[in-house]
DNA sequence: CGGCGCGTGTATATACACGCGCCGGTGCCATATT
């Protein structure tokens, strides 16, 4: 039996399906031949079942670095679901108990999931070491990009980590890079650029329609019109905490939808219900910090409205990817109004050490822990113990500034570019357009009816609006009183 | 950025003008504390 046949016949017999998905078969073809991939596939598409399926297909157990333990927990349950006993994700949710266990009996696991972080470990890693590793495979591994450099240092370390591990074959994943980012995935991983399979599918998603809604200190006004005509579920981005909870507070009062607002603030079992019942269509519009949307697999979501400028396209295209997932029409909507790029620079302040930090820790061996905030120092403890020479430190730091202030730039270019905004999305992502769809973007001309909640249902809305006022003003009369 | 809230100061005892500062996202893990 050939691979081909035989990754069909594993594909019914383990997960149910019938044919692959756009880019699946080839990369898994790819990885059995036993090369190194980086798989870009679009939002969406399937692409844990090609990791997921070439380990099946291989000797070894699999390692997946997943960037967060809900994300693990879902992919663990998920396999579970399909029948497969043995997979567990170690991670701090486990007992010490648990976690020595699953240590001790590694060679009757099939799928590990774990973070970078949590690779870090020195006893974990030589425990790995004496195993055979079928696959090592990197979700979301634009996260070594995204985060690498001033969030999640470790993601920088995996490079490191295959080397220790004596370079399994390796499968990283992802649906929105550039060319410059996929280089940068590649170095970062120790990967070779002339060994490494990638199978790069475009990001373009034709069903996703993008409007840009110019705003002049009326966002709250356009936000609701769009709440109050689009059809639901959506989701609602903001870059701030405090606004995402400000306006899910003032959509509760306004309209009759249920809204919840979700960030890092939240705690944690509020964050799982949130999502829960937001799959389960118990909640209409989710008020959401970044924080909000990585592995969520929900089909009907119709639209998602940026309240804020994105920091980069490939933010914006991660999490305006979340809205139809079912093929069926949707929309993606900023609202911009110029000037708003200043509260993405005021985020990106304190996320690098200056160069007077840099010169005061590398003069004295130790970081000045008076002015800098904690990832500024970790970034310079991390450098003082690399012994990484000053000038480079600081080259680094140079370019990641000017790499995020392009990326910010990119995004005021599309907010204000008057020509077709999928192109210039396109663009960014070195893809021309291939296709126009008739909805295509709001310089190009939008039926907006096609995502309108139907008449009936917009009159029923505005009925019950008028009797959550009534309600809402007797509620606070009596109070009064 | 630029708007807003706050405290202070000024011409006159309440109101208004002015300047200043503020505004802020993403998660692992380990360890200490309820």
């Amino acid at each position: 039996m050939t691979n081909q046949e035989k990754i069909k016949e594993l594909l019914g017999s383990h997960f149910g399906y019938t044919s692959f998905r756009e880019g699946q078969e080839e990369a898994i073809l790819a990885a059995l031949s036993g090369e190194d991939t980086l798989v870009m596939l679009p939002t969406g598409t399937g692409k844990s079942i090609c990791y997921q399926l070439t380990g099946y297909c291989l000797k070894g157990i699999v390692l997946i670095v997943s960037p967060l333990l809900s994300l693990m927990q879902d992919q663990v349950e998920q396999l579970k679901m399909f029948g497969e006993k043995r997979v567990a994700a170690i991670n701090s949710l486990m007992d010490i108990k648990e976690k020595e266990w699953v240590l001790n009996h590694l060679n009757q696991y099939k799928f590990i999931f774990l973070s970078p972080e949590m690779l870090q470990q020195p006893l974990l890693l030589e425990r790995f070491k004496q195993l055979e590793i079928g696959l090592m495979a990197i979700d979301e591994a634009h996260c070594i990009s995204q985060w690498g450099m001033d969030f999640r240092l470790d993601y920088l370390e995996l490079g490191t980590i295959r080397k220790t591990l004596n370079y399994p074959l390796t499968m990283a994943l992802t649906a929105t890079a550039t060319e410059t980012v996929r280089q940068e995935i590649l170095d970062s991983l120790l990967l070779d650029k002339d060994k490494t399979k990638q199978i790069v599918y475009s990001v373009d998603r034709p069903n996703i329609a993008f409007s840009v809604v110019a705003c002049r200190r009326n966002k709250e006004k356009k936000l609701l019109e769009k709440i109050e005509q689009l059809k639901k579920p959506g989701i609602i981005y903001f870059s701030s905490k405090k606004k995402a909870d400000e306006v899910t507070a003032w959509l509760k009062v306004e309209t009759p939808f249920a809204v919840e607002s979700y960030h890092s603030d939240i705690e944690g079992d509020d964050k799982i219900k949130i999502q829960q019942q937001f799959i389960q269509n118990d909640i209409d519009i989710i008020c959401a910090t970044s924080a909000f949307g990585m592995g969520i697999n929900k089909e009907n979501i119709r639209f998602v409205i940026h309240y804020h400028l994105p920091a980069s396209m490939e933010a914006y295209l991660q999490e305006v990817g979340r809205c139809g997932r079912d093929g069926r029409p949707s929309i993606a909507i900023l609202l911009y109004e110029p000037g708003d790029q200043f509260l993405q620079m005021r985020l990106h302040e304190d996320g690098l050490p200056t160069p007077a930090m840099l010169n005061y820790a590398y003069r004295n061996g130790t970081v000045f822990d008076g002015s800098c905030s904690t990832i500024q120092q970790e970034i310079i403890e991390n450098y003082l113990s690399s012994k990484t020479p000053l000038e480079e430190a600081k080259a680094q730091i140079m370019s990641r500034e000017l790499q995020k202030k392009r990326q910010l730039d990119y995004m005021v270019q599309y907010a204000e570019t008057t020509s077709c905004k999928r192109t210039h999305i396109l663009y960014y992502f070195d893809e021309t357009r291939i296709e126009k769809p008739l909805n295509c973007c709001s310089n190009c001309g939008l039926d907006e009816s096609v995502y309108s909640a139907d008449q009936d249902e917009f009159l029923r809305n505005k009925a019950t609006t008028f009797l959550n006022w009534k309600k809402t003003l007797n509620e606070l009369f009596l109070l009064e009183n």
